[in-house]
DNA sequence: CAGTCAGGACTACAAGTGTAGGTCACATGT
DNA sequence: ACATGTGACCTACACTTGTAGTCCTGACTG
């Protein structure tokens, strides 16, 4: 399995909206984009999908006039992947403290809480 | 509050290494990196605390010859800021995501998942 | 006192990032 | 067919990051 490359914080926007739904166009992506923030410009955003292309996270088909573009790894890998370095960089690898840390300081309705026990109930099972 | 600055993967470690004891010389700094990572560069480490006192993230008081460096930031606030960022970034805020994913993902230990578990149960009652 | 060494100040430099602008060609409306 | 607009492709440019090297000076060592 190839190596997850490395997605820098912008990047990472457009990965998510590739992977909203793919294959899609530019315009498409564009358009995600913009909707959940209109600041977007659409040529800095076409920048970053050619980007991403060169850099082997995404895969562009040319289908007429346009591009579709697709993601050559799941959302899931490149999850995995940022959360490690993000782990080790500020918790320097210590997991529990940072899951610690999040239970804490951020808002978590009971309907949550009572998931994340049972995921913890669950995984207990599992050794 | 001033807003904590922006820090790199690589002057994470550096600001780890001071707050692990300061107010701290550069030597004594360079030799907590190294000890963890023999390939630092003592240069290298000292062009980052150049740099971190730049951003304002850690001070620094001439001592004589050396400089004695000191953080400006508690590592809590640094720790909530980047949680914050990478929460955002890569889970687009969603926090139940993130823990199910680091609990389904990492190891741990029976006993960390008892502590967790309490945390959880603790927070319930806080309401 | 002369050589040596450590540390700060400045410099270097390529790759990665954020943020677009300009150009050119094809598709589309009139 | 012509004017327009849109997208791909190339270019730009300043800032950040990683990774040191050079230079100078004061301190320490014989």
């Amino acid at each position: 399995m190839k190596r997850v490359p490395r997605i820098s914080e912008t990047e990472w926007e457009v990965m998510r909206a590739v992977w909203a739904g793919h294959p899609a166009t530019s315009a498409e992506i564009v358009a995600r984009l913009a909707a959940d923030d209109p600041t977007w410009h659409p040529k800095t955003a076409r920048t970053l999908l050619a980007r991403l292309v060169e850099k082997g996270a995404l895969a562009s088909e040319a289908d007429g006039r346009a591009f579709r573009y697709r993601p050559l790894f799941a959302e899931a890998e490149c999850v995995a992947a940022a959360s490690d370095s993000f782990l080790d960089r500020v918790f320097g690898g210590a997991l529990k403290p940072m899951l610690a840390h999040f239970v804490e300081h951020q808002d978590l309705s009971p309907a949550e809480i009572k998931e994340l026990e049972e995921l913890l109930a669950r995984r207990k099972r599992r050794r």
